[in-house]
DNA sequence: TATTGTTATACTCTATAACTATA
DNA sequence: TATAGTTATAGAGTATAACAATA
């Protein structure tokens, strides 16, 4: 292919706040599913054993409107990580399960910490200190806007 | 239900900066899906009318380039375009298209543009001018990361 | 009556492989 | 040999409706 070849588009697009934020979602998500894929995890389940972990005895359900996941959509995630052994259910009641990490679990989610918090590094180096918590701030302003009731 | 009935979770996991950016971008394009669906157009529809309107016998491979979507899966995109009329084709070789936008696709294409840009307005209004350029140029920095080679 | 977990289902978005016809 | 447009297909992610068991 010859350089310059290709006319250049007017791009009257990408000073959009949300076609920004979407795209800088995708290249991020994008390069933690590539990190996570090393121990055969996805960015959900990795987020989920976390969370588990930090919240021993939790509930599907809690773990569901926390991460603003349909229960339903939550049923073959949490049976994946049943499956693998990373995850164990004890019943509570007659109708929920007490949600704990395994001891595998446990290994899985330290390693899957380390290469997320490794992620965030590589992502926060591109800015200061005070603009990346300037970031965080201002993102978890847009996130809280969530009005979306839980089905 | 019960006000505090629900134990709170230990939410070890939206002060990542992946994750805030992420339902951050979930909302917004949630907010805008739901703002252009009453000119019944979809924001990837939205999108590429803006683009097109801008770039007047561009391709679609062009387009598909620019937003980082697979010449594969802009087919059905564009002819639903054009199947709507708002988006018109002529050959420009044998094998592509030059194309531009109907009389009703620059009045869809304004349409959406004043509903985008209400939608960016109503966000923006959350931060100071200040912030909302900080904020455009960090996005637009991690966007630009992205590596992904099209296909 | 409301909630938990579940099944079934459908729709969107994205990804790959392969084909054709053209350049 | 590379590119434009296309088809077919598969995998995620997400949405709703409905059900049984339980609170």
């Amino acid at each position: 292919m010859e350089a310059a070849n290709e006319p250049t588009l007017q791009d009257s697009i990408s000073d959009r706040l949300g076609y920004v934020l979407r795209r800088a979602s995708g290249v991020m998500m994008g390069a933690l599913g590539v990190a996570l894929a090393e121990i055969g995890l996805r960015p959900v389940e990795a987020t989920i054993l976390i969370l588990v972990g930090a919240n021993t005895g939790c509930t599907q359900s809690e773990i569901s409107r926390l991460l603003g996941i349909k229960r339903a959509n939550m049923v073959p995630l949490m049976a994946g990580l049943v499956n693998k052994r990373l995850i164990e259910r004890y019943p509570v009641d007659g109708r929920s399960f007490a949600l704990s990490l395994s001891l595998e679990g446990v290994a899985q989610r330290d390693a899957a910490d380390a290469i997320m918090l490794a992620h965030e590094r590589r992502f926060e180096a591109l800015f200061s200190g005070q603009d990346i918590e300037a970031l965080r701030v201002a993102l978890a302003r847009i996130a809280q806007l969530d009005t979306a009731a839980q089905e």
